[in-house]
DNA sequence: GTGAAAGCGCTAACAC
DNA sequence: GTGTTAGCGCTTTCAC
């Protein structure tokens, strides 16, 4: 290797020698410790002015595992999908203003992924974690709360494992645009889900189902079809439900991408939407105004789930004998003109 | 601190001591040096893998400064833009075969975030960087690429520097989507622009304006708005635009956002696609097809940019004297029926 | 108020 | 074929 990386030739040891003094004490001055007479001090903080010293970051984590590396880790199970982009948003606005890096791992719901990210992670000394796990179950995020780093869950919770949790009222939200649906006249309500195994999912199957019954309405088995939370998947199951012998009148996307493929294959269809089917999704987009129609969601606030989950991380990191909590965020129906 | 990370307290030394031999020895075996008896060489492998020994990635960053930390830094200008998420995507998939983590930056259009984070990524000895600078000139990359950094600039490159770029032929992309409109008969076609410093927006420009040019259409200078790439630009500028006593027949849209803006702009006003205006965006989404009405677009292939960029790098990485290269991939107009 | 030195986990040069 | 050791840059204990 020719080329050498010249950055950061500056250490403490050449701001130290500079000085005249030992690294110990430019240690100190760096830190804020106390201890430093005040004029040694002004001095060594203009040399590492003039210098433009910056702390070796990978030191400093090797020194002190566990704490003060200014890393977080960010494991995230589909980056497609805008609401995690959101939620990442939320969590890097935070992270930067407490001058956080993230390493960020899109694991694309794969799980050997899911487990090589969390080791690397892990071997990274990272200070605390947010992870949306593949499922409540997720034995490989639970191996790494178990070993005390601090994390922080998001968009579903973890069994048998004591973690602060950030996410909305599932059911509740499915509920409120099931019924919307209902109260609007609409009688065969499909709906497709995301992963059945995840809690979001079933949790929104409930609300569904809840607001099918408080309706007076059957639950068909037919109009349920599981995906895999995916575009393809909406696509799919949509075709499969308007090739029904009697399709849906109108359909609940479990999420995001799931309502862009089943948009997909309606227009493929070339039928209209009220009129021919209606569409409710979870999940609404900042350009869900400009969809063909402009799309009725149930809005979660993921800027602040991720927002809030990155609070929450700091907050524990700094102080990790506090009790967790969970922090349950509102959903919202924004009715526009797809049923 | 009363909680302790209990994690990896797996070390060489622990290994070695199971093993009875030397860390140098264990440290052999992990990175397959050769120089190891085969007997031995199994028996560490036993040990290594039943305490489930995973090397410190930053204990070995820290040793080998700059190779082989298996860690890349990406810098992104907006990680609302469909386009950089498809592009970290392919970066992505392509670390994740190469065991490369990534620590990504949004730096949200702000140089004073992009130069935080630039700091901190040489902080933290990235064996390389993946970067779309703020501009051509930008000092900040540049200075990084002087320090011997490997770096790959993507859809945009660097003027008085030597790095690998891939990025697309902005200029004929723009040409040819505003070429289909003047084909089609539209007289009064209007260009929002992206940040008018970025080189991308000024090569769509000069493709913008050699289509006019070959139709023999003239170029209004009040049909050429610059913005910053952004959604609430592309709103706004769309209303000036259709505002105007002589509005457009169609806009040409500098990126994503922007069409996303206008699109909502169009709406609200109650204005029908294309009859009322024409459309055509540069960058396509996978969902453009479900916009009211399907978007006709020109699509860059953002996840083979990002799988270029990650492969180019990689190769920089471990042949640094390889000369530097610019890869030009090709936009494809995708027709739909918004012109 | 300051310095010397140990040690975080690892690699590589050198010795045997 | 294997072991010893220095050192990457940092924090922290313990002297003074």
């Amino acid at each position: 290797m020719a080329i050498e990386n010249v950055y950061n030739k500056n250490s403490l040891k050449k701001v130290a020698e500079k000085a005249g003094v030992s690294i110990a004490t430019v240690s100190r001055v760096i830190n804020n410790s106390p201890n430093v007479n005040p004029e040694t001090r002004i001095r060594i903080e203009k040399i590492v002015k003039d210098l433009k010293y910056t702390p070796n970051r990978v030191a400093k984590r090797l020194r002190n595992r566990n704490a003060s590396g200014n890393l977080l880790g960010v494991l995230i199970p589909d980056i497609q999908n805008p609401f995690y982009i959101e939620v990442l948003r939320g969590i890097e606005d935070v992270a930067y203003k407490k001058k956080y890096a993230l390493i960020v791992c899109n694991f694309s719901q794969d799980e050997t992924k899911e487990k090589l990210y969390l080791d690397i992670l892990q071997s990274e000394s990272v200070d605390g974690l947010i992870a949306a796990p593949t499922h409540e179950h997720d034995q490989k995020v639970i191996n790494v709360v178990k070993t005390g780093l601090p994390i922080v869950c998001v968009d579903r919770g973890l069994v048998d494992a004591d973690v602060d949790v950030v996410l909305v009222d599932n059911r509740k939200g499915a509920f409120t645009a099931v019924d919307y649906l209902a109260k609007k006249g609409y009688k065969r309500i499909a709906y497709i889900s995301g992963i059945p195994n995840l809690p979001s999912s079933r949790e929104r199957e409930l609300g569904y189902r809840d607001a099918l019954d408080a309706n007076s309405l059957p639950a068909y088995d037919e109009l349920i079809r599981y995906g895999d939370s995916r575009h393809d998947s909406g696509v799919k199951l949509c075709d499969e439900l308007l090739n029904l012998s009697k399709p849906p009148d109108a359909i609940f996307t479990g999420n995001n991408l799931i309502t862009l493929g089943a948009l997909e294959t309606i227009h493929k269809k070339g039928l209209k939407i009220p009129d021919d089917v209606a569409i409710i999704g979870f999940d609404d987009m900042y350009w869900s105004i400009s969809l063909n129609p402009p799309l009725t969601a149930v809005r979660q606030p993921a800027y602040e789930i991720g927002k809030c989950a990155a609070e929450q991380l700091i907050s524990r990191i700094t102080n990790p004998d506090r009790p967790t909590s969970n922090m349950i965020l509102k959903t919202e129906l924004m009715i526009r003109n797809s049923c």
